[in-house]
RNA sequence: GGGUCCGUAGCUCAGGUGGUCAGAGCGCACGCCUGAUAAGCGUGAGGUCCCUGGUUCGACUCCAGGCGGGCCCA
């Protein structure tokens, strides 16, 4: 097939779902995979979204990533497998599901059928999974979308049950309570979101309570509590040991409460007797309100805390394990019994016959009065503080200890540290700072959940003799079950895997705990469960254990990457990532958090068809680190395309143009003289190929961005800018042949360098550049290898378009266009300078449109300086002289006096008869350019530029114009660049004609030219309008005189 | 309350180890160019580099404190 370069589809939607149809069509992914099968491996771990709702905006920022790296790293020849993922189960797909169904509680899911609910979650599931699919498709994420792990199947349960069994084996399963914010009337405790959104100010009772000591009643410790419900459930009392107490007289009464508390809750009444610090207290026992434990001797007595507040209360915090986190957990340290004669739906049960059958809430009155007879109640008021409710039915929430099975993570809690100190985190600190921070503050982990949609908690019971299993497969299931045909088919599920009852050594039936797993525990081990390793698999796992890259958001901190490690210590003794690269929060376009709930997401696949997946892709890549927060905005996403990728397109664009005009081949043979701005585009192209690579190798996404920025700056701005004359000729020269080479060299390699950012735009280049020798996709290609640069082209360059700009500048300030050719630049000569080849200078003068550029020592013969006097240092120091100075400095030599005062350091000046001393302080020097002149300084550099003209150089100032003109014509009259035209003219141009025939035919690819008006011509300019005027429309400028000279011009296309 | 990140032109953001680093892109204004052309280029205006101290010959850059914002956790 002939090299036949094309423009690139400009509708980015369309170039898209083109090039979408090809990969799948010829299968590009699975080739790019198929291809490195030998390769070393690149491991990569998807964390796998939760499908329970929508993707948006923000979702895209880790995603990017995780397709970036992967997609370089199978171009630098790795073998990178992408499986995906789909997190199932958990509390937001039931919640989803309840909304659904219209309904809020668990007692309502039970009454609507565990099985027929649990139905509608995989339905759900189903549904958003699509979703997602649809838009890692378009988006062009690659990852294996026909082979996911789904976290619900029996496969991936039973791996999950494997690794609790593991986990149970080495003694790291227990069961113990774990306090939670609980809804008595829904019977659920709440996650902590949920919690979130039902906060609010309430009115609740503030109580202070008396506390006799035992080894003198008389005085007593003052307590105070806003959940009186809670006091009958009290078993010790706790203090800050470092803290200062003191025992005050207050109404008869000795006291004993916190110092910085006296004030606030006594006044200025109490009498302080003594003052103690609080360690003095730990160990006293006291007299309980209620004594609802018997003969413990553990019980009622004062402890110490750190939590321990002085900002409210009285110092001294009482304690009821049941009902509080930190409660239960001072419990557990200090082996406090514990009481909880509530019932799960909130009732007093037996245990306290005072308010036997009463909701918690309710009984603070009676429990109040009682404590009051008994005068144990110091004082009773109410206090307005924010208290959560139930977001779904308002009730007040318990801080309740429920029955909860753990994993003592804590036992492995060195390891996991250890394990962690290996992992290179981007950026760093997280890894140190938040992860580690939480690494070291580790609690143990409360795995199991009240709930129905989760993996359920392998763990069986007996009802008889209490013995308890942990079941590892489906093999042990079916092996104990009473029922083996049922264990053998059974959906590992809720409700159907509680059909099965196992058999017990001691004869009875085994019946499974009705907890469901984590959600977290499920993705967390999908290191192991994604392989349902060990039952399958295990060489895949081998392989793939750990993970040398993964990328999540910030968020996952405590989730993810958390659970991961965590598990991966636990199954394996070892890390399950390497390297971890974190990404921020996306923020919509007023800096709120984007998320569903607010309504502020954005669906990113409207706004991939109207700007392009590539120009989403390139605009997160391009603006910040992965890691910052971003403000998300459509406008940013518009600009990437119309700044970034519009440019790579119209370079292109440009080459396919003249190549296919010219009939250019990449197998033509490349010239042995090349030009020098060839050479150096070739070595400007190795520095692209090196700067990304090594900043794709360090993960700097950003400054890998900006480097090819630049460098697309430099292709289009300065090497096609400065080349385009060498392709509009006829016929094969070697500068056009080599222009060619060189520039179709940097075009391909800079699709490759753009692949993994922009993959759609990087294959639709490829596409048209790729001979039968390459591969068919960009992503099938390998990495280029840098060539070889030439760094002393590369500094002259630099030099030589530095000065070019300077011209320009200069041009600018004396107003005169570039259309308008000039005498000559003159330029201040740097080191180095005469070195530079004329070649490049060349460069230069095309560029800037003067006949010549002269390198000279010093540019100070084009200006003299200008002193003027400085009355702030003159005035104060000569006084009424000041003004005579001054005018005798404005008649002074100014060149001489300037350099006496550089040299000396003072000049003296003759003033009125006398000689008056000046400092360099007393004058200001300004410059003043010669006549003719413009000069331009910046830093070390300074060009004069000479802007006199001559009637050659307007002679020729005229015919650029009109060249200009009749080009515009062309363009104006629709024809085609290459079309061959007759032109005629009359009137005041016909001057600029008649002196330069050859070169307006030559440029304007006319025949013949003809005085007069030109018959048959297809269309006619006529140049009348005033030229001062601006702000007209295209056509109206064309039509305006040239140079002051009115005239008319015809055109016709010459038939072939 | 603890941890952490951030606070630089109207907007989005860059600014290794302290000394032309006060920058880029976009926007705006004004020009230029025009055979890449519903593209391209240049110039300009605009900022107490959050505040206050400190270290230093010198701090946007280091230290301390504060203010504001985000996130995680209590």
């Amino acid at each position: 097939m002939a090299f036949q370069p094309r423009k690139i589809e400009k509708d980015p939607a369309k170039r898209e779902r083109e090039v979408l149809r090809f990969w799948e069509e010829n299968r590009i992914f699975e080739r790019s995979l198929e291809n490195t099968g030998d390769k070393p491996k690149f491991v990569f771990y998807e964390g796998p979204p939760t499908a329970n709702g929508t993707p948006h905006f923000a979702h895209l920022l880790a995603r990017l990533y995780k397709d970036l790296f992967p997609r370089y790293k199978t171009m630098r020849g790795y073998y990178v497998p992408r499986k995906a993922g789909w997190d199932c189960h958990g509390l937001p797909v039931e919640i989803e599901v309840e909304k659904e169904l219209g309904i809020k509680s668990k007692p309502e899911i039970l009454s609507y059928g565990v099985e027929k609910f649990v139905e509608k979650c995989k339905e759900s599931v189903r549904f958003y999974i699509g979703k997602w699919e649809e838009m890692i498709r378009r988006m062009g994420f690659w990852i294996d979308l026909e082979h996911p792990y789904v976290t619900m199947t029996d496969d991936y349960i039973e791996t999950l049950w494997w690794a609790i069994k593991r986990i149970h084996e080495q003694g790291l399963l227990y069961r113990g309570h774990k306090v939670l914010p609980y809804c008595p009337r829904c019977g659920t405790p709440l996650s902590s979101h949920e919690v979130a959104q039902g906060y609010r100010t309430t009115a609740d009772p503030s109580v202070f309570v008396l506390m006799p000591l035992v080894e003198d009643p008389e005085v007593k410790v003052l307590v105070w509590t806003t959940t009186p419900w809670t006091l009958p459930s009290n078993v010790a009392l706790a203090i800050d040991p470092a803290a200062v107490y003191a025992e005050v007289r207050f109404r008869g009464e000795r006291l004993i409460l916190a110092v910085p508390r006296l004030q606030e809750v006594l006044g200025e009444e109490a009498e302080v007797l003594r003052e103690f610090r609080g360690e003095e207290l730990l160990g006293k026992e006291y007299e309980p309100l209620y004594p609802l434990v018997a003969e413990q001797e553990n019980a009622y007595r004062i402890v110490g805390a750190e939590f321990v507040s002085m900002e409210e209360g009285t110092g001294v915090v009482h304690i009821a394990p049941a009902f509080g986190e930190e409660d239960y957990q001072l419990g557990k340290e200090e082996n406090l019994p514990f009481v909880q004669p509530v019932d799960l739906s909130g009732k007093f049960t037996d245990a306290f016959p005072l308010a036997r059958g009463l909701f918690v809430k309710e009984a603070d009155p009676l429990i109040l009065e009682d404590l009051r007879k008994r005068g144990r109640l110091f004082r009773a008021g109410t206090i307005e503080h924010e208290y959560p409710f139930c977001w779904r039915c308002d009730t007040p929430l318990l801080y309740y200890a429920l029955d909860s099975w753990f994993i003592a993570t804590t036992a492995k809690k060195e390891e996991i540290i250890a394990e962690n100190e290996t992992v290179e985190w981007y950026p760093e600190h997280v890894g140190r700072g938040r992860f580690g921070d939480f690494l070291h503050s580790m609690r143990d982990w409360a795995l199991s959940r009240d709930r129905f949609w989760g993996t359920p908690l392998p763990v069986w019971e007996c009802k008889g003799c209490g013995e308890m299993v942990v079941i590892g497969s489906r093999a042990e299931l079916t092996e104990r079950a009473v029922d083996p045909e049922l264990a053998r088919r059974v959906e590992l599920h809720r409700p159907y895997i509680d059909r099965v009852k196992l058999r017990c050594d001691c004869g009875g039936e085994m019946e499974r705990v009705p907890h469901v797993l984590d959600t977290w525990f499920d993705s967390g081990a999908m290191h192991t469960a994604q392989w349902h390793y060990p039952f399958e698999n295990r060489e895949l796992f081998r392989e793939n254990y750990p993970a040398d890259f993964i990328c999540e958001g910030l968020d996952q901190t405590r989730g993810w990457f958390y659970t991961l490690i965590v598990t991966g210590v636990l199954l394996h003794g070892k890390t399950p990532y390497k390297r971890v690269l974190v990404t921020g929060l996306g923020l919509d376009e007023r800096g709120q958090k984007m998320s569903k709930s607010r309504g502020n997401a954005i669906d990113p696949l409207p706004v991939a068809d109207r700007y392009g997946a590539d120009a989403i892709r390139w605009y997160l890549a391009a603006e910040s680190a992965p890691w910052t927060v971003r403000r998300i905005s459509l406008e940013g996403v518009r600009k990437a395309r119309a700044g970034f990728l519009e440019t790579v397109v119209n370079c292109h664009d440009f080459f396919a143009l003249y190549a296919g005009i010219d009939g250019f081949d990449p197998g033509m043979p490349v010239p042995e003289e090349r030009p020098l701005l060839d050479r150096w585009l070739l070595s400007r192209t190795a520095q692209a190929v090196e700067e990304v690579t090594g900043y794709l190798d360090a993960y700097k996404v950003v400054e890998a961005c900006r480097a090819l920025e630049r460098y697309v700056d430099d292709l289009s701005n300065w090497y096609i800018r400065l080349s385009r004359p060498r392709f509009w000729g006829g016929g094969w020269t070697d500068g056009k042949l080599s222009g060619y080479h060189s520039l179709y060299t940097a075009l391909k390699t800079l699709a490759a360098l753009i692949a993994p950012f922009t993959p759609f735009l990087a294959e639709a280049m490829w596409r048209s550049l790729r001979t039968d020798a390459d591969p068919e996709s960009v992503h099938l290609a390998p990495w280029p290898e840098a060539g070889e640069r030439d760094r002393v082209l590369e500094g002259w360059m630099a030099r030589v378009r530095a000065v070019a700009e300077l011209g320009l500048a200069a041009r600018n300030r004396a107003k005169v266009k570039v259309r308008q050719p000039l005498r000559r630049l003159l330029v201040r000569m740097r080191p180095g300078d005469e070195a530079i080849p004329g070649e490049l200078w060349e460069l230069a003068k095309v560029e800037l449109n003067v006949k010549e550029i002269a390198l000279v020592e010093d540019l100070d013969e084009l200006r003299r300086p200008v002193l003027s006097p400085n009355f702030a240092s003159l005035g104060p120091r000569l006084g009424p002289l000041a003004p005579k100075v001054a005018t005798a400095l404005s008649a002074a030599d100014h060149a001489a006096l300037r350099e006496v005062l550089e040299k000396e350091g003072k000049a003296s000046l003759r003033v009125e008869g006398r000689d008056v001393e000046l400092l360099p302080t007393d004058v200001k020097v300004s410059w003043e350019t010669a006549e003719g002149f413009v000069l331009i300084e910046e830093g070390d550099d300074a060009v004069a530029l000479d802007v006199r003209l001559d009637d050659e150089l307007r002679a020729e100032g005229d015919l650029r114009e009109l060249i200009h003109r009749i080009q515009l014509a062309r363009k104006e009259a629709g024809f085609e660049v290459t079309d061959r035209i007759e032109l005629g003219y009359e009137g005041e141009i016909a001057e600029i004609f008649r002196r330069f025939p050859e070169r307006i035919k030559g440029e304007v690819l006319a025949v013949s030219l003809v005085e007069g008006e030109l018959p048959g011509a297809e269309y006619t300019v006529e140049f009348s309008g005033d030229e001062g005027d601006r702000r007209r429309d295209e056509r109206e400028r064309l039509s305006t005189k040239i140079h002051g000279k009115s005239g008319k011009i015809y055109l016709k296309r010459v038939k072939r």
